[in-house]
Parts: structure tokens; sequence; C-alpha cells
DNA sequence: TTGAAGTTAAAGAAAAGTGTTTAAATTCAA
DNA sequence: TTGAATTTAAACACTTTTCTTTAACTTCAA
């Protein structure tokens, strides 16, 4: 029973990383390459990709993408693109406006800055009306 | 460049499973022995729980160690040690006394019983105030 | 343009994961 | 208790991933 994706390589490197030191900093402390710092990082990049993939592939399960809304849009523009998009494939979103924004704040901490959608978040929804920010 | 951390097999097993289907008709319908099935879906299960684990990682990489509730402690004694402690490190968290305990409630559903927690747990806290249960 | 940071490619060895079979448990409702 | 559904274990071939080295390449600021 292990735990994450991430090797403990891959785990050190990020670290050594998020505290802002170069590659070539990290190699000589863990005695290797630059070259090889690159590739574990990468690799690393990698495996956090394919766990939000397999997390997205889980809402499709049983959920339908409704939209997708796009980095650099305004928190109080979403309710209505979602309303609107729900109302198109006829779901009846189980939010209002506010509990709507709340739902995303809560579900996707990092996903915004102030007002503003600092990344893409793909919606799904579900025949109840049920919304995930993927 | 793969996308997610399922194969197809283990994806196949999965929608015929939410679908409703036993094993065995899995099993028929794919053409193999049940046992396999139940490999299948069980690794499946297992790269699930793996990807919500590497994200898990994520958000502690850019949080900070706040402090650690130790097992025993009462839930309604832990907003105030959160607060304090983060006003040490002059960080003005997110929620209120009562979101607070939500907020744990529904990140870490197995560590409590009654009022009371059942096992130490970590607290991180991002500059913006959001808190992590690890 | 020089140097520091980062990336890429090829290649190999070791480790980990997958799908499979067979056979023997276990669970649990009728 | 019987039987269907599910789980577990051991074993095997196969594929993929990881870490590593070496060497050459790109970016970009000073």
């Amino acid at each position: 029973m292990k735990d994450g994706l991430l090797t403990d390589r891959q785990m050190e490197v990020l670290r050594y990383r998020k505290q802002g030191l170069t590659q070539q900093q990290i190699a000589d402390i863990i005695n290797t390459s630059k070259a090889n710092v690159c590739t574990i990082e990468k690799s690393a990049m990698e495996n956090i990709r394919r766990a939000k993939e397999t997390l997205e592939f889980l809402y499709t399960l049983d959920s339908t993408h409704l939209c997708t809304l796009a980095g650099g849009t305004d928190l109080f523009d979403i309710p209505s693109i979602i309303f609107s998009e729900a109302e198109k494939i006829n779901v009846k979103v189980k939010y209002d406006t506010i509990s709507l924004i709340n739902h995303l704040r809560e579900s996707r901490p990092r996903s915004y800055k102030a007002r503003c959608l600092c990344e893409d978040v793909e919606v799904y929804v579900t025949d109840e009306g049920e919304i995930y920010f993927g």
C-alpha cells in the first residue's frame, strides 16, 4: 500500500524547487547532474498532470461536461454562464448565484485570485443539477 | 503524452460497474475471469486513491505547517487553536469558527468520533488563509 | 557574447505496474 | 445452508516508469 504517485526523489526535487533553488543547486545537494534534476522534475509534473486527469475521469463517470470557464473570467460572471449552459441541456442547477460562487470558492480555492479566475476550470453537472469543478 | 492513470481496461470495468453490472457479467462481456475483473477494478480504485493523495501533496507544497492537532482534542477547541497559531504568523484565516469545524468535518470525516478528534491531524495554511488538514 | 539556468536525447539497468490464469477463501442474502 | 458475488494469493510474461550518465542544445539576462 504505497502513497501518492510521486516517488521520494520527485517530492524531494519539488520541495527544493518550491524553496526557490535552481536545478544546479539541487543537483549539488542530492549529488547528481542538473540534467537528472530536470528530468525528475519533469516526470513529477507529468505525474501531477495525470493525477488531475484521473480525477477528471471520475467526474465524467456520473456527470456530463457542461463547459470550460476560461482563465481570467470574473467570478461574478460565472453563475450566469453556468445557468445558461445548464438550461441548454435542460438541467436545473442545484445552486443559486451566491451559493454557486461559494461552491466554486470551496472546491477550487487555488483557481482564483481576488475576483478573477486564474486558470481554466472544467465544469461538470449531474442529472440532478449537482455541479463539479474539475 | 499519455492521459490519466487508469488503463483502458480499468476505465472499461469502472464504466460497466457504474451501470450496475456484476463482476461476472463484466467478465463475460470482456471475455475473462471474474477474478481478473476483480483485480482490475481493485487496481483502478488504488490508482484513484493515489491520484487523490498526489494532489493532497501539492497542497502541502505551497502551504506551511501551522500546527498539529493532538488526538483527543475536542472539536470545538480547534478553531481557537488554529486562529491563535495563524495570528502568530500573521495569517488571516479564511474561515469563521463554524465553517472551520465544518471544513474539518468534510475534509477528514474519519478523524473524529462525536466531538473528539481520534488521531493526530496536521494543519497547513496558505498565505491567503486557506486551511488544509493533512 | 559570455555564463548560468534550463531542456532535450539516447541508452541502460533496476524497479514497479499490468493483465492474466488457476485455485482457494470470504461475504452475504435468500 | 446453498449459491452467487466478491476477494485474495501466487505465479508468469510483458510493458512502463524511474533514475542515472553523458553530451549537446536553447534561453536569456548582464
